[in-house]
DNA sequence: TATGTATCGATACGAACGTATCAGAAGGGT
DNA sequence: ACCCTTCTGATACGTTCGTATCGATACATA
């Protein structure tokens, strides 16, 4: 079994026990076993926590900005308020992998907040987010979608605000409910950011 | 000393620990050095650390309600608009409190994503803040501040995600960076859902 | 086939955790 | 004065943590 694989198998065994625990129930051993690994293979790859628990933070960014980066708005793919829709909609747990990834982005925001490490790696998603939501933006407003009035740079912001809201919205809703009161909130956000198609 | 300031000034202590280390650096003994009691006295009020968790958010939740509720919209108070955009920018981080605030927040959340107890708590607020809104939604759109074609119940959704967004926004923003571009989002927010006067 | 090297699983260790237990101080009622 | 209840601070215990270390094994190279 070659390392880079492995790594990924100890980042998705990281994801699963965060989901169901959360961080605090992260250790060496119990992701070694997860993982179906010996600890010390574990944690020859991965010397400290940190470095285990970073690597699953990059893991998981990546698959997120894989997420966004799927949905395509443009003259020849989606609708501002289309695209709009299905990335807020795509935050939304649809399905039980959806809810953990939620779980597991709330756990590493609340390590975010005390660790700078962690803060700067989400910061750069960020970043990344912001220019992308920029460019959606600017082609919503060449297009008449936006409101002509709006301050693109502001609604970016206050998109990110949402989409982090979305997250942790996800992240505690009980096991079983079923996340109607987020589907309003999305078709709110969608009504209110794009003028309407009269 | 009676029993219940005691209580408080473990809650305060919990409250700085876990804006300072998050959650996980929360434990018996290092609460009750940083209240100045000692461990028995701590482990006598509250027996296990649930309890000790458990309190702090209630006490947290109770801050934090008394924050919303301090802002008044109505007839010979603040207009929709107004209070609106108090309830959002008092989330922001102004001082070294808010952020801390923020950043307790941060980790409670993410305790409820994985512990149901904690969700409870967090849901219960969040129903006292959907009826609180409904209220002034209701009062905004007998004002003529709300577009008529929206619907209250969905905004107020959609208000609850931009609420939470903007607590962990606030909780991973670095040290020292002021929040500009939060207010940004926050005009944003503030624009889209009031009408204009003109 | 020998040998040096990298990787493996396992164990060891000190620290810190949550919790249980307990001896003594305090204080009010008889 | 005594005793009984309550409260306090401290220590004890078993577990689990992160990390360091180590002998055994697999493998490449000469």
């Amino acid at each position: 079994m070659d390392r880079e694989s492995r790594r990924r198998s100890v980042a998705e065994a990281i994801h699963r026990i965060a989901a169901r625990e959360g961080l605090e129930g992260v250790s060496v051993r119990v992701v070694a076993a997860e993982a179906g690994l010996s600890a010390g293979a574990v944690q020859r790859e991965f010397p400290t926590k940190d470095d285990l628990l970073l690597f699953a933070l990059e893991t998981s960014v990546d698959e997120v900005a894989a997420r966004f980066s799927r949905i395509r708005i443009g003259p020849d793919a989606l609708t501002f308020a289309e695209g709009l829709r299905a990335v807020l909609t795509d935050l939304l747990p649809t399905d039980e992998r959806r809810r953990a990834q939620a779980r597991i982005w709330a756990a590493f925001y609340a390590r975010a907040a005390v660790d700078p490490a962690f803060a700067k790696v989400l910061s750069d998603l960020d970043a990344r987010a912001r220019a992308n939501l920029a460019l959606a933006l600017g082609y919503a407003r060449d297009q008449g979608e936006l409101a002509v009035d709006r301050d693109p740079a502001a609604v970016a912001e206050l998109l990110l605000v949402v989409i982090d809201g979305l997250w942790f919205s996800c992240a505690r809703l009980p096991e079983g409910d079923p996340p109607d009161h987020l589907h309003s909130a999305v078709d709110a956000a969608v009504a209110l950011i794009t003028t309407r198609t009269r």
